[in-house]
DNA sequence: ATGACGTTTTTGAAACGA
């Protein structure tokens, strides 16, 4: 069964885009971020027109996540991390689908760092880490699919020295992520990809998909559950570059059937 | 250091993104 994270940059300024790559590549699991769009406004019908099952947390404006299941509709499980009752960012979902929690996430950008904007992306790293330690203790089966806005180590990135001190890449982000994958966290694609040049994300400006000056940072996370059936992971580029396209590609995961 | 582009919204200048 394949997995993806899609952050679409609006749903529906990006239907065409969306609906194409889930008619050519079939995943079973998608999960969306920055849908852009209010609750009312999810293409639903659209959607469900192409064969999927969904639930989404829309939010006016800006943020926005969704998770999408071919042939079934997924079971909700939570919207909104634990922690902060006064967060009313929709950034966060969860759905049992196909034997497997399935938790989609969009974490904040956090720039300016630092600033206001920075402690927040903090705080909420803080929270998912609380939550995703609570999945392991449970042993659920789990995977943690989205765009987590953080770029792991220099590799994940075309010129390091240029993002010392972007919300993306500061220390206290990348140690925020290793301690994050230290509870026993797989990151899908670096496992199968070690040492080689991967990204999710190529900015609109200065052609940098031409270039390939681009970024990793829509991650997928498995339980130690899930792990074993890793079979193969990758980045859908092609996507980055066709007609209005979002800035970022879809990131997939293979796993062997249970 | 800035701005390059693209999305959204009290439709047009501004906020936000990464």
């Amino acid at each position: 069964m394949r997995i993806a994270t899609f952050n679409v940059n609006g749903v529906n300024g990006r239907l065409p885009v969306l609906l194409r790559w889930l008619d050519e590549t079939e995943p079973d699991v998608v999960c969306l971020q920055e849908l852009k769009a209010p609750q009312d406004k999810f293409p639903h019908a659209a959607i469900e027109a192409a064969g999927y099952g969904a639930i989404w947390h829309g939010q006016k404006s800006w943020n926005g996540v969704a998770i999408l299941a071919r042939g079934c509709e997924p079971l909700e499980t939570r919207r909104g991390l634990p922690g902060d009752p006064d967060d009313s960012h929709s950034r966060y979902i969860e759905a049992a689908v196909d034997g497997l929690l399935v938790g989609c996430l969009y974490l904040p950008n956090g720039n300016p760092a630092p600033g206001a904007k920075f402690d927040y992306k903090l705080r909420w790293f803080e929270r998912l880490r609380a939550h995703a330690a609570g999945l392991l203790a449970q042993g659920a089966p789990a995977v943690l699919a989205g765009d987590y806005n953080v770029m792991p180590t220099d590799l994940d990135v075309y010129k390091p020295e240029r993002w010392l001190d972007d919300a993306l890449f500061r220390p206290e982000v990348r140690a925020a992520y290793a301690a994050l994958i230290g509870q026993g966290w797989t990151d899908a694609l670096r496992t199968l990809h070690p040492g080689e040049r991967i990204y999710t994300f190529w900015d609109y400006f200065r052609n940098a998909y031409g270039r390939d000056a681009g970024l990793r940072i829509d991650h997928l996370l498995l339980s130690p559950e899930v792990a074993p059936r890793l079979r193969a992971a990758g980045v859908d580029r092609d996507v980055r570059g066709w007609e209005k396209a979002s800035d970022h590609a879809p990131t997939w995961v293979e796993l062997t059937p249970r």
